[in-house]
DNA sequence: ATTTTTACATCAGCGGCTTATAGAAGTAAC
DNA sequence: GTTACTTCTATAAGCCGCTGATGTAAAAAT
């Protein structure tokens, strides 16, 4: 299924990525507007699917878990409190610790955002063949096991880049 | 090859769905990482690429063409302007028009971050089989395809937020 | 008891967006 | 040509979301 001859090698290769990656533009700005439908931010919305899921748990270990800085985390549960949707939980054995947890508004929304945009999915799906549909699938998978693999960095890096991320 | 008897219905394709989406988010997390790592937003360099594209353009057919009120566009081209990566340009003929052009420093930096995001792609795309990889690019493809669509809301929304956004 | 570490909050600041509004240039009417 | 309306951009004020630097209290270590 290679659409290549065996004599154009790289040269080929690197232009079909090259068009991959502008796609990846476009459709970056697609995902970011079908995912902000009601105003949660990525970082926010990522932090009610993990209280939802995994319970409440710890500013400093939420902020690890979605890649941001521990006074990031706290004014976004500051923001999550304000809006009602998480609220800040003593913990008894260490008072230092806040241990945030989601409301039951919360819960609500995640379950209405959920079926949302499965809704919307399922719409925009209609005009997608099951051959299509199936690619998209399969490769949603692979991207999705990518995405651990790229979480840790393998310093093999080419360091492309001037590389400016705190880390 | 779909694994479901003629009873669940439904209920299947929809944890199906559900599935999908939930894949989405941290798919979504994954790229905007990938995509920040020479501060670059997602805005910005999608307004290059098209500088870069398609030639020197207005401000507010900028903003049209990528999403953002005029102002937001505007300022935007403040800062690209601050970086060098692009220019003002009067406009003769219409003296109210401001005409914004990629310099010559914004076009080496969608070279180069082109060039980076390729090599950091192939470098993924080394642990995915050729299927996998085809099934890819078709999604792509296919998603991209459905970018367009999605632009033109339907208004069949199930209006499941408080709807504070304009629109 | 003092120091150090840990956990969170606060502050200043920037990027990136919004709405509302201002101001200058073009257009049309008279 | 003056008045009025529209068009194009800029500015102002404000919120979100993030950063690094710093403060503060509690726990742990010495």
């Amino acid at each position: 299924m290679r659409t290549r001859t065996p004599v154009d090698g790289p040269d080929a290769a690197e232009a079909d990525l090259l068009r991959t990656v502008t796609s990846f533009d476009r459709l970056l700005r697609l995902l970011r507007r079908l995912t902000t439908p009601d105003g949660l931010s990525l970082t926010a919305a990522s932090t009610l699917y993990r209280l939802e899921e995994f319970g409440p748990q710890r500013i400093s270990d939420l902020a690890v878990a979605e890649g941001v800085t521990q006074p990031g985390m706290t004014q976004l549960v500051t923001r999550l409190e304000r809006d009602g949707l998480a609220e800040r939980r003593g913990d008894q054995g260490d008072r230092r610790v806040v241990t945030v947890a989601i409301t039951e508004a919360g819960r609500e929304l995640v379950l209405r955002r959920r079926r949302a945009r499965a809704t919307k999915l399922s719409h925009l799906l209609d005009g997608v063949s099951a051959e299509e549909r199936a690619a998209i699938e399969l490769s949603l998978r692979v991207l999705d096991r990518l995405a651990d693999s790229a979480s840790a960095p393998t310093s093999t890096s080419t360091s492309t880049e001037v590389g400016s991320r705190p880390e």
